[in-house]
DNA sequence: TTAGTTAATTGGGTCGTACCAATTAAAAAA
DNA sequence: TTTTTTAATTGGTACGACCCAATTAACTAA
């Protein structure tokens, strides 16, 4: 993963922000002064700090240098999309714990209206409806809905669904799931919330509804999930063209 | 605008896309035909063709080519973020609806360490605390507390404050509010969100907090929202590389 | 024909140079 | 001292060279 070079600059210099190491004046040293220091040339330091600008780690000034976004101290980000793949199992596993998962439903249905459209389906074709509990160490925080067509993963099935289905993708089919398009939304718990979450009376959920697409374009799954409101915490670095 | 080398291509691009140019194949000019056919450096080409698959237009498959994302070309609205300002304003007046703002505190204070850090202050700088109630069709929906460093508008005041503070800014100093980096969450409401924005005992709100920035990096704001939770709604397209 | 191998195609990564543009610091002038 | 001018600093853009890696097309052998 960190043979590239410019993927080698972003881990290092993450790990020394995240070290507290320019947290003096919150300013990295100047991109000619990053070239000699680890001996690449300028234009890798310039992708490596390009993309930490494109994630909200970092911002630019031109003549001045490059700063730290204090904010991303503060929330690392439970859905830090870093990796190789979008599933909720890998990128949880980066915030040290241990993901599991509990599978609640796994059915056949022919595809929703809403659905074929969502997930480009013609009529009469079916998916896989599949509810799964998410744990963090045994610790129950989100409720995932997932349907996904059946011509993606013919041979999908109750074991296979109790692990990470874009795992087994990449592994099986070496297709990563590399885009998604979220919403996210907040909403009171309903009472199977509170219980599978256990939430008390006036705690929320969060929620995320999306599409996630592979590599290619295709979309794979239309995901609904409702997570323990502590567990949401989505960053998102917007900017726009002037 | 066009200026620039990459920016011409892309727009020459996305232009020659529309127009179907490509719709038989649904593929691109390999880089180095379209790097002489441009006159320009394949470095360039690359560039262009990397900004326009951040965004979702098109996408790259090493060894194969560049291909037209299709669903882009079905559903535009569905990647597309219009507009030329991330004031809450602005993004709810294309919603259709008409929005307020009731000024519920306006006060000049030192700003704390955490503000300090957030803005790039430095210690003994003022900003003005701002409180305000956002309104929909007269309808409160949003409380939103901002900090503005003095110095950025030293002129701001009540009347001001009572109205969309980024459209003052361009207006009067043609700068744009053209960054964020929001942090999304939900949490219960408090006695005071249930009474300013009308909520039922159970009922959340959605959080947002961040940091708005200039086109030039420059933190312009620190804001923190509540909001009714029905009116959360964040989209987010996510790509990360293969 | 089919299967396996090789070559050509095509995007990816790295380096280094040159120059430009915005900012800041230093120097000079008022 | 204050203001203005100049120089140094720092990120931005563009170019082109060189090689790598994945895919596809062409070729070869069974």
């Amino acid at each position: 993963m960190a043979d590239l070079v410019y993927q080698r600059i972003i881990k290092d210099l993450t790990r020394r922000i995240f070290a507290g190491e320019f947290a003096a004046e919150m300013k990295l040293p100047d991109e000619r002064h990053l070239s000699t220091e680890y001996q690449v040339s300028r234009s890798s330091i310039k992708r490596a700090l390009a993309l930490l600008a494109n994630d909200g780690i970092v911002f630019k000034k031109r003549g001045s240098g490059t700063f730290i976004n204090p904010l991303y101290l503060e929330n690392q980000s439970l859905f830090n999309y870093e990796g190789s793949n979008l599933g909720i199992t890998d990128n949880l596993q980066m915030a040290g714990k241990k993901p599991g998962i509990k599978l609640l439903e796994f059915a056949v249905i022919p595809a929703t209206k809403t659905l074929q459209r969502d997930l480009f389906l013609q009529s009469g074709e079916f998916v896989y409806q599949i509810k799964r509990l998410r744990l963090l160490d045994d610790q129950p925080f989100m409720i995932e809905e997932s349907f996904i067509p059946i011509k993606v993963v013919p041979e999908l099935n109750q074991e296979i669904a109790g692990h990470s289905i874009f795992n087994y993708l990449q592994a099986t089919k070496k297709q990563a799931v590399t885009k998604s398009f979220l919403t996210i939304g907040a909403a009171p718990a309903t009472a199977e919330d509170q219980k599978l979450l256990q939430l008390k009376a006036n705690e929320p959920v969060g929620t995320m509804a999306g599409i996630f697409f592979l590599d290619d374009g295709t979309p794979i799954e239309y995901s609904f999930m409702r997570m323990h409101y502590q567990y949401l915490k989505f960053n998102s670095f917007v900017a726009i063209e002037p």
